[in-house]
RNA sequence: CGGGGUGUAGCGCAGUUGGUAGCGCGCUUGGUUUGGGACCAAGAUGCCGGGGGUUCAAGUCCUCUCACCCCGACCA
């Protein structure tokens, strides 16, 4: 027994070793391998297909929004990248360089896309031409290469998966309006598909965007009081249209430049939401999210009729639900723990007892609350408690995250609350990048973003005690 | 890139003063089982991360190297 319940506890508490039990969750639930290359990590079918539901879910909220997709080149000339020279500056120390082609020694050295910014720009600079060609909405599902020094799979790899949107606009307000309509349309995903609570602001001048006028973000907080960014939205403003040539005429046949955005979220995504519903048992998946939204699990199967109905079950679920029927000849338990540790939001089980009443037992993974449901009424009682899975899980996440925001006014008070108790930390600025980088030499928390809500905590800067200028959303981020 | 740690079967690990490799889980086959990780029986599985040394003999000692994990600095 000792034996079997060292298997049970295969993933270490979350309170115990949090990088451990996040390490732990990805193998045990088979979303990633580690490959051969440092850094680089193969994403299994199951870690595959939430990002697959991912795209889909964002896919139509981009088209929605009047965006085509297209692609650009994985290879960037070194040329083409030295053009803007704050981007080049930003990404310059981790770009991968391409410097043969067979044998031969290339003439230019090529870059492994870091980001596709410089393409967009070059391509904009040739179809742009008149006003009536403005706006161009484009987005690119790719994925792209960042020489980074550690790595944690969906947290940071040196190649990622994402998707990134760059669009050019005639006027300066239009492109602001696009940077702040994606911006909420991450944030609307965020909150209603993945059921993370954000705190959508703006980025300090420190940690925007390498080339952009300005850096919106969408902020969330993990289960451990560390700060993932979820997503980003920069104005560009005509800055890489100058830098690229990127000029059209207008109405009074005035050449002018272009306004750009762009905007992006990452497999990062996925490790956002492993680390904020994740519990000691594994994953815990949103259903709007979850490759398997229900687990059909028949017990004594092989009894007569109970394999029979079980099939017939998942025939008429699978109709309206993602639904897996799993037959093998696992002992029950085994399947209890399996299906939970991979997150699936609601199990079914069936049995001869079951079936002598026309009824299945429903559970669902976040809280293990037993139903007993009519097999008449199947459909209609899934689909409720699949929602109510869905707001409770955001719920959930929105009360920690409440729970782990505090107020500091000064800089001790802050110390201490980064100290023991991590989470964001709310806190006055008076805007100056001094104080800013003091907060990090001290604390290692950098300041996350400066929520459009804003709050008056005090008029003072916590760091200075001059003036303040924004209420700053503060803390260690991953 | 600094600090720490680990590489032995698919996974988790043991391997004493150097003597030619073992345990648990998993896997295969057969049987009994099935409402919270079943049991019995019979199997299969190793370039001991890699290179170079020392030695009659290296998983074990020396040396170089590579990879991964954790903590920092940098980034999505």
């Amino acid at each position: 027994m000792a034996q079997e319940k060292k298997l049970v506890e295969a993933i270490t508490s979350m309170d115990e070793d949090f990088a451990q039990w996040y390490t732990d969750i990805i193998r045990k639930a088979d979303l990633v391998d580690y490959a051969s290359v440092r850094g680089c990590m193969i994403i299994r079918p199951y870690g595959y297909a939430i990002w697959e539901n991912i795209q889909k879910e964002l896919n139509t909220r981009f088209k929605e929004t009047g965006h085509e997709n297209v692609y650009m080149p994985m290879f960037i000339p070194e040329s083409l990248l030295l053009k803007e020279k704050e981007h080049v500056e930003g990404f310059a120390p981790e770009v991968a360089w391409v410097t043969h082609g067979g044998d031969e020694k290339l003439t230019e050295r090529l870059c492994v896309r870091p980001t596709s910014e410089t393409l967009f720009c070059e391509h904009y600079a040739n179809i742009v031409q008149s006003y009536r060609d403005l706006p161009k909405l484009y987005n690119q599902w790719c994925s792209v290469v960042r020489w980074e020094k550690t790595t944690r799979p969906f947290l940071r790899t040196l190649e990622f998966l994402w998707q990134e949107g760059h669009t050019a606009h005639a006027t300066a307000e239009e492109a602001q309006e696009e940077t702040i309509r994606m911006l909420n349309v991450y944030a609307d995903f965020c909150e209603k598909v993945l059921a993370i609570p954000v705190v959508k602001g703006r980025k300090t001048d420190k940690e925007k965007f390498a080339g952009a006028k300005a850096t919106y973000t969408i902020e969330s907080l993990m289960h451990d009081g560390k700060a993932l960014q979820s997503g980003t939205s920069h104005n560009f403003g005509d800055g890489f249209a100058q830098a690229f040539g990127i000029q059209y005429t207008d109405k009074n046949n005035q050449l002018q430049y272009v306004h750009q955005t762009s905007w992006g979220v990452t497999t990062r995504l996925i490790g956002a939401i492993i680390m904020v519903h994740g519990d000691d048992n594994g994953l815990v998946l949103p259903p709007k999210i979850a490759p398997t939204q229900l687990a059909i699990l028949p017990i004594s199967m092989h009894k007569e009729g109970v394999l029979e109905k079980a099939r017939e079950l998942r025939d008429r679920l699978a109709k309206k639900f993602r639904v897996i029927l799993d037959d093998s000849d696992k002992m029950p338990g085994w399947k209890f723990s399996e299906y939970e540790m991979k997150g699936v939001p609601v199990r079914l089980e069936i049995g001869p007892k079951d079936i002598e009443k026309n009824q299945v037992v429903l559970v669902r993974r976040d809280t293990r609350e037993k139903t007993f449901v009519s097999i008449d009424e199947l459909e209609t009682k899934l689909a409720e408690l699949l929602d109510a899975v869905q707001q409770a899980l955001f719920d959930k996440a929105k009360e920690l995250r409440d729970k782990k925001t505090y107020v500091a006014t000064t800089i001790e008070e802050f110390e201490k609350i980064v100290q023991e108790t991590p989470g964001f930390v709310k806190a006055m600025w008076c805007g100056d990048r001094a104080c800013e980088d003091a907060v990090k030499e001290k604390t290692s928390a950098t300041a996350r973003c400066m929520p459009f809500e804003q709050e008056s905590l005090s008029d003072k800067c916590m760091c200075c005690g001059k003036p303040a200028k924004h209420m700053v959303y503060w803390g260690k981020a991953y």
